[in-house]
DNA sequence: TCTGTATAGTTCATACCATGAACGATAATG
DNA sequence: CATTATCGTTCATGGTATGAACTATACAGA
């Protein structure tokens, strides 16, 4: 195996552009959705993405989210105060240590949060009923595998 | 056909979560990948875009690349500006048309350029590499069927 | 108990991405 | 010639993100 060092074995020209082509166009509809999300939810796309992260909690920390956000926690300090002055979340002191606060959607957020997933869901269903069942199936297992390919790739940037 | 009204047809709660989280790892995996090669080649990552569009022509204008980079011809000028200042590209005036600057690369510059290539094919070619030729085929099919799907996607966001 | 040491979160400086309005200079058209 | 359109710059604004410095609190060990 990898006897052609070099040369991606097997790898055509026209796979390796019809493939970069591919991936371009997927990102850039993947960019316009969230652009279209933040102007029509009002909210900047960090402080949109932020709220997602409520569907499976209940109270977050700061530090809790920016993990997930992969980003700073000075990033997070900003985020957190938009939403706050927005009044779509609120925080209270963690009773049991006093570095933390607890951070909790509001009614208001609720709302939105859930008005965010119905939209997501729709879109993304009016994307997936454009096929059969069947090919949908192998849509999901390619992009399983795509992920996968990825993975690996991501040693390739190992730097 | 369309006969559920508001349920999306034959779309499982399952393949619509399966399709949201591989959507978002892809998603994911793109973002790091320019961040990435923003790093590896000192150069942020909008006047990197903006030497790839030399590939194919000699000379652009400004008002050129801002339209295929679909940004403001304000943001236009400051990338370039960047691009100047690191004497990548160098302008010259349109003889024929003294409001235009015709952008070209300098040698420093094709030599970035081509170095950007080389990682970019490598990158792809292996993770490309990591399915064999009958998965590669089948798996670029469905990624432009999946491109299709997302077209249409866009209707959904007409508002 | 006191003393590091670690952690949560804020503030500030910096840099990048992107838009839109106003403006000067130069075509192009009538 | 005057009007209109186009190219590009500048400036104000706002969103995304990082990293360093700092405060306050918690915790573990001498």
């Amino acid at each position: 195996m990898n006897d052609n060092a070099g040369q991606n074995k097997n790898v055509t020209e026209y796979q390796l552009n019809e493939f970069q082509n591919l991936i371009n166009i997927l990102f850039q509809c993947c960019q316009d959705r969230l652009q279209y999300q933040s102007k029509k939810f009002n909210l900047p796309d960090a402080e949109l993405r932020c709220l997602i992260f409520f569907k499976d909690e209940k109270y977050l920390t700061s530090k809790n989210i920016s993990v997930k956000m992969n980003v700073g926690k000075s990033r997070m300090t900003k985020i957190v105060a938009g939403l706050l002055k927005k009044e779509l979340v609120k925080r209270i002191q963690d009773p049991e240590d006093h570095r933390v606060s607890l951070i909790s959607l509001t009614p208001a957020g609720k709302d939105k949060l859930s008005q965010i997933k119905v939209f997501q869901d729709e879109l993304h269903g009016v994307v997936l009923s454009q096929v059969s069942d069947e090919e949908r199936k192998k849509l999901l297992t390619n992009l399983d595998l795509l992920k996968a390919c990825m993975e690996t790739g991501k040693e390739f940037m190992a730097d």
